[in-house]
DNA sequence: CATATATGTCAACATGACTGACATAAAATC
DNA sequence: GATTTTATGTCAGTCATGTTGACATATATG
């Protein structure tokens, strides 16, 4: 099942191969969540807000629905975290001016704050990879990694360079 | 924190690139766990659980300390998922030969039969990825992981079993 | 005007982490 | 042989974050 497909079986596709591969991804999602997590503690918050945190100040002015489908949960769980951020003064919501129903998201400067301090805890941990990895490992994970996300998030997150909307 | 450090800053740390492969990792994380879940759903059981299969599965007559290193929870969050695959067969316990103190784990016929089942989903996802990024991404892919892990993590789990990159 | 959409809220529940305290059996050590 | 340490288990409570379902309100759209 591993194998069988188009009569090649690359020696990278063995089955010991994949679980390492597997475990790889498991371990480093979870060691690349620690450090902020201690951060986020400090405030009271859980990787939940960190999430809330790192795409609203990705996409300023993102609207709720917009931040829910990139999330991928129900508006509920978002409703707990992000007015918690809102009355913690993190973000901003700000009515829509052609639809004035939507809630326009955007960090404060405490948010901004908040974002550089987390995002560079990572950021320092993924230069330190890349760089001991050099550019052509760079660009394997990412083409490994990017072969394994939906496609839904794919276009959705990593497609558009152009604006729109709003 | 783009870093100036040896002088050299490529191009794939800049932060743009630092960020996508930040959101990367997330966006693989959560689709890769997507199927298994529905899957153990199925069972009553959830991502706790996949844990301790893929890991007794891997790690046949582990200790459960040992396992509790690996997966760095407390013993009273492992035990109720633990006791619960014990009580529903698809794990057994063994007294330690050497030390009668030690509960050996190991899967039951239907433990490897789940085992195989969710880890085949994992793996075929793999193996596509793997198959279109082609060896030499595989190879930067891993790198790059191997990097972000632990020290403690990467001696632990890919220390022995496997002789890794120079 | 009727309906659909964007957002929010109340309430109940599940999962899987955590802490702290305590229990038992067996191994190791004095 | 007595004491201490280790491996494991258990009771009880808490927290973070996900879920479903029902309902509310303001605004946009046909």
């Amino acid at each position: 099942m591993t194998d069988i497909k188009s009569g090649i079986n690359p020696l990278f596709l063995r089955e010991e191969d994949l679980r390492q591969g597997i475990e790889l991804l498991y371990f480093a999602y979870r060691d690349f969540t620690a450090e902020p997590d201690a951060i986020l503690a400090e405030y009271g918050f859980g990787r939940a807000h960190h999430r809330v945190i790192h795409f609203v100040g990705g996409n300023p002015r993102i609207t709720v629905s917009e931040l829910l489908a990139i999330l991928n949960i129900t508006k509920q769980s978002l409703s707990r975290v992000l007015s918690h951020l809102v009355r913690e003064e993190f973000i901003i919501q700000q009515e829509g001016k052609q639809d004035r129903r939507q809630r326009l998201l955007e960090l404060t400067a405490s948010g901004v704050a908040l974002e550089r301090r987390l995002s560079e805890s990572q950021r320092r941990r993924f230069a330190d990879a890349y760089r001991n990895a050099g550019a052509e490992a760079v660009e394997g994970y990412r083409k490994v990694l990017m072969g394994m996300i939906s496609e839904e998030d794919r276009e959705r997150v990593f497609g558009p360079k152009s604006a729109e909307d709003e």
